[in-house]
DNA sequence: CTGAAAGCGCTTACAG
DNA sequence: CTGAAAGCGCTTACAG
């Protein structure tokens, strides 16, 4: 039962005035108004306690400042600190958010875009799954103001912010063979669905390898469901040569890591370096601490905005970029074989 | 740059019926249409890519089919997780969800109450900062379909989910007891805005004290910001009689617990039980696991969403009412004095 | 079974 | 400096 509202007529009404002289009032053109009007008008508004219909006001301008953003899967640390960048961002420049969860599931992801297409959002910004790539390309075709974030969907008129995979994975291994591990294992998620990141990583993988001249084992690369993710740990560690090292390629995978060395009574650091991608919470509390790789999520959401934003400015539309992020290492003690562990 | 998007009105054209009855198309009011237009219509609608205009249809139908959800603080993870509930089964039941993060800052959840409200949703699922009495008094009052979750806000005409918050203090003390500790201290943040679980959870430790006749000492009682709970938890710790074990009070208070006792090398389990408030989802790979009591979110963000739209159905608003629900322990290393530390 | 008309609550170009 | 009118894209009661 939604209540009677009190609509720019009512005000209008009340301060004897029409009605478009009390929107010149709500959008503030006071130039040719006179300075008694004005205050007759503040007035109606305060004592009816008028608050304009934002959905009216979207219909006749034909935009929402309604900024639509998917995310494949929230549950990433990741993710919802890169959101928070974009919502703040957002909000100084006076665009609402609206933020959907696709849970892995294309099929989710393509109802959301509906929705938000339906509700007429001025943009989309969209950490992508792996399935919907002829709905984004009719999209990016039709011109619509859309950016990605952290995966890209192939040959498409849209930018996208990302980290600089290779750079992760070779800062990983590099620290861990600084610090006496040799033989690295790397965790990633399932390359099932050709997600962009992972595959970059288990890339950045090989090409550390070649690059740190160690020899590239097959079997010390393990992308799989998270479901089996432990077992294979187990197998790794069942190797005639175990690795030293780890490096985690998701906070997700972390977690799955951690569980299995918690549950196989494996000491961080002493019996098995680690390090990961990703800064998780409580990566300072764990114990050992955990060395992380840190994406910039904050410059990124950030990144994210202003591109968009940018394609609200401009009319023509620029060369499609992918922007590259630096990752960073914290290190803490998870990658450090001497008395990590109290 | 907006696509000049197709219209009810190109559809019509060009299905050549009239716009009404395409919208009772749109609307799947088929009861006297005929198959054949039914067919054009569909065809039409398919060639020419047609996306109905939800904005138009909202203002039409006065009903955005969106409820808004703001949450004081949306770091605890029992915010997120109470979220996702409510999230899905909104979308169970065809409503759209728009979230915003108060920060705990009752300016921005001010301005986020107008904008929502400005935007018309049907109604709001709040977790209140303890600014905005009056303004939620307002809604209130003019019966505006609106649930409290967390938290409430007294003498208003809306319903609560909330923690039985003494019983969740009473599991958490008695579990201690039963594990050998017996000088047990509670950390809580701040109690200076009278957010009421905290102070239900103080008031629950009073009471636990005195069921199991033990001498309630004021200075195990901390109650901070969390920017100086270091420093209270350092007191506890200078005291003549230090506690045996902590009682903390969220996640966020666990947090800042487990940084001093890393950076003091205490044993959690061994040199001091802990048992915490909210389960959080490093508990069990934390080391020692960590012993918590859980809140039912699932449950809680189901049933804050039922009483939401049981207001859309019923026209007499019933009694407000407030809707405790029962925490749960689990248990884990950290309240247990043996051999909890690798 | 289908269409013309009115109206939801705004904004804006234009006239005066 | 202010107002009348048209229109944004829908839905629905009503007429036929």
């Amino acid at each position: 039962m939604p209540i009677k509202k009190t609509t720019i007529s009512d005000v209008a009404k009340h301060a004897q005035v029409s009605k478009s002289t009390v929107s010149q009032f709500l959008n503030e053109r006071f130039e040719y108004m006179r300075e008694e009007t004005r205050e007759r008008i503040e007035k109606a508004i305060k004592e009816l306690n008028y608050q304009p219909n934002n959905v009216a006001r979207s219909l006749k301008l034909k935009s929402t400042a309604t900024i639509g953003v998917i995310v494949a899967n929230i549950l990433h640390s990741f993710s919802t600190q890169v959101i928070r960048a974009i919502e703040d961002k957002l909000n100084e420049n006076d665009f609402s958010t609206i933020i959907c969860n696709a849970d892995d599931d294309p099929a989710k992801e393509k109802k959301y875009i509906e929705t938000l297409l339906a509700r007429q959002v001025d943009g989309l910004i969209v950490f992508p799954t792996s399935g919907n790539q002829e709905l984004y390309k009719r999209l990016a075709d039709s011109n619509f103001p859309i950016v990605f974030v952290d995966r890209y969907v192939s040959d498409l008129n849209a930018d996208a912010v990302m980290l600089d995979n290779e750079k992760a994975i070779h800062l990983a291994v590099e620290h861990l063979l600084t610090n006496g591990y040799e033989d690295i294992a790397v965790l990633t998620t399932s390359l099932e669905n050709a997600v962009v990141p992972r595959l970059e990583r288990i890339q950045g993988y090989r090409s550390a390898m070649e690059r740190f001249e160690l020899p590239l084992r097959e079997d010390y690369i393990k992308s799989m469901d998270l479901s089996v993710m432990k077992d294979g740990i187990a197998e790794l560690f069942q190797l005639e040569k175990p690795p030293q090292a780890i490096v985690s390629g998701n906070d997700l995978t972390l977690m799955e890591f951690l569980k299995y060395a918690s549950e196989h009574n494996m000491k961080i650091g002493t019996d098995v370096g680690l390090v990961t991608i990703d800064e998780v919470p409580y990566a300072s509390i764990h114990n050992p601490p955990l060395t992380t790789i840190a994406q910039p999520t904050f410059e990124m959401g950030e990144k994210a905005v202003e591109l968009l934003l940018h394609k609200f400015d401009s009319k023509k539309s620029n060369d499609p970029k992918i922007y590259r992020f630096a990752p960073s290492i914290i290190v803490r003690k998870s990658s450090e074989k001497a008395g990590a562990q109290l």
